[in-house]
DNA sequence: TGTTTTATATAAGATCAATTTATGATAACC
DNA sequence: GGTTATCATAAATTGATCTTATATAAAACA
């Protein structure tokens, strides 16, 4: 198996030919090793060799090291086959409640020993945690674009208005960005994908959006919207719920349809981990209708029950 | 420190200086190792290097070894210093209860990390021990030469013959041979040293002994003659107590005084172990004296405390 | 007892791997 | 924008390891 437990099969000869070597180069080894070590491991008697005492002390021990030698080979083995791995993968809060979900599922269904390290922040943030190597991999919008960063779009999502559902333009047919410029705006934080289509969309316009208030939690613009404090520009998906449930109102857009590119981003030029690159894959299989909610549904239970194996999103 | 711990800080270029090679040879080596496994370990970001996931995996099991390594060196040393060690020792039951006790305890006192394992049997058996290699050393009577074991003499003790305190030759101022070959004789077994000599001393003086009863067992013996079954030749160190006390007669004998050489054993053109060596060494710096019951009066405190350390005597 | 077989040691030459030297490319620093 | 620091690469060198061939010695055998 080793040189050392060949050679302790009191032959060397016969550890040569285990080794796929030659008599004479086990002799050598042993030869080096023992002047090396100023000590004798091998006594010889006739046509057999023998452990020395020190011969056996040491040979008990230097067992462990190939032990943990072949430990390593395994290692390396599972790190090829995606047996053992991390991927550190970065998100907004928004994307991470929405869309998320269903891709890690998919992601653990398949690769079900590797640990993902979900990290949430703006878009923007999230692309400089690329370039920082805090993550290989982010879903986000593309808030800004870096030449090393590399953007692959796979859904558009609607952007759309919301407001309190007594809010007087919510009856209208039609609102103009003229009309909602004067309403209170509560915006999302800077570094935001919908933040810069939203400021984008108005200057576009001639005009500029009254901003009350700035935040990254849209869970909490949802709140202030409801209450009557504004509007707010957000991903139709994170509204759907309450629009439905009627707690808040669209309202039309005069202006086409605002959308917002969700991209897998990654570095150029960097090598990718077996794991981030089995992401990647996975999010080029997934159709982009899949990521709503409305594909979900049906999944639902099944991410449920997966969620918690060796899923540490942190 | 290692190759990897090096070129974990971050640059290879130290890490070559760390190794006292060029940074050619790092380069060349990680290179080597990312294609053998087929995966990457390094990635370069400007002037810097990175872990990668599968890098930082494998680094951290790769110490595991680098540790073993160290641990291994260490080793080596401590067999150099005797710091670790068996010594194998061979000997009579005799021997082992009037004059090993001492010679052990000066040897632990010298060496207190080295173990040691006491064989007991008849010097015969623990010469042919040596050429099992199930002894290294041994401390016997020549029983019989052997061209591949080595004797040194180290001790003539005295062989007397013993009887009964009643016994009718007791009395007498000398004893012939010729009278003690009639009476019953309580021999040591075959392989004995003592038996060896008694028999050549009884074939050059033309006379039979009348063995009774043959034994490996010196207490037994003792015994034996005590009751009044016969008499025996033992070493005098072996009866002295007995005798001191009037519970044995020692018989003086007419032709001249009778000794049992005692020697080291061990095998010629044969490497010894640094501990067997040190055992030999110290029996050369012994004087014969001190082994005996007598010297060791002194010394039995000393003994008694060191006697339980790790001294295995099995 | 001598001959054959089996096994290790040794020496010289060949091979292969690792290292160095020299140089190029690239990004950071001033 | 030139300089510096760092890693990559290629060719040449070195050195270690292996092989071939042979010697030696003990065990097996007849």
């Amino acid at each position: 198996m080793n040189p050392f437990h060949a050679a302790k099969s009191q032959n060397f000869t016969q550890a040569a030919k285990e080794l796929f070597i030659t008599q004479p180069a086990v002799s050598a080894q042993i030869k080096g090793l023992e002047e090396a070590c100023n000590l004798v491991f091998f006594k010889k008697r006739g046509r057999r060799v023998y452990l020395t005492e020190e011969g056996k002390i040491l040979f008990k021990h230097a067992c462990k090291i190939f032990e943990y030698a072949r430990e390593l080979e395994n290692i390396v083995n599972d790190l090829q086959q995606l047996k053992i791995g991390v991927l550190r993968l970065g998100t907004t809060k928004t994307y991470a409640r929405y869309f998320m979900p269903f891709m890690i599922s998919t992601f653990h269904e398949k690769h079900p020993d590797i640990k993902i390290q979900l990290n949430e922040g703006s878009s923007l943030e999230m692309t400089y945690s690329l370039l920082e190597f805090k993550n290989e991999v982010a879903v986000i919008a593309k808030a800004e674009d870096h030449p090393e960063v590399q953007f692959i779009p796979f859904s558009r999502e609607e952007v759309i208005v919301i407001a309190p559902v007594n809010h007087p333009l919510a009856v209208k047919k039609s609102v103009s960005l003229q009309e909602l410029a004067r309403e209170p705006l509560i915006m999302k934080e800077a570094g935001s994908g919908t933040r810069k289509r939203v400021l984008e969309l108005f200057a576009k316009a001639g005009q500029t959006p009254n901003i009350l208030m700035e935040t990254g939690n849209t869970e909490f613009i949802k709140q202030l919207v409801q209450r009557g404090d504004g509007v707010a520009f957000l991903v139709k998906e994170a509204v759907l719920t309450e629009v439905q449930e009627k707690k808040l109102a669209v309202l039309p857009i005069r202006e086409k349809q605002l959308f917002l590119d969700v991209s897998v981003a990654y570095l150029k030029n960097q090598h990718l981990s077996p794991p981030a690159k089995a992401f990647i894959q996975i999010l080029d299989q997934i159709k982009p209708g899949d990521l709503t909610l409305k594909g979900i549904g049906s999944l639902m239970a099944k991410m449920l029950v997966n969620r918690n194996k060796n899923l540490n999103v942190s």
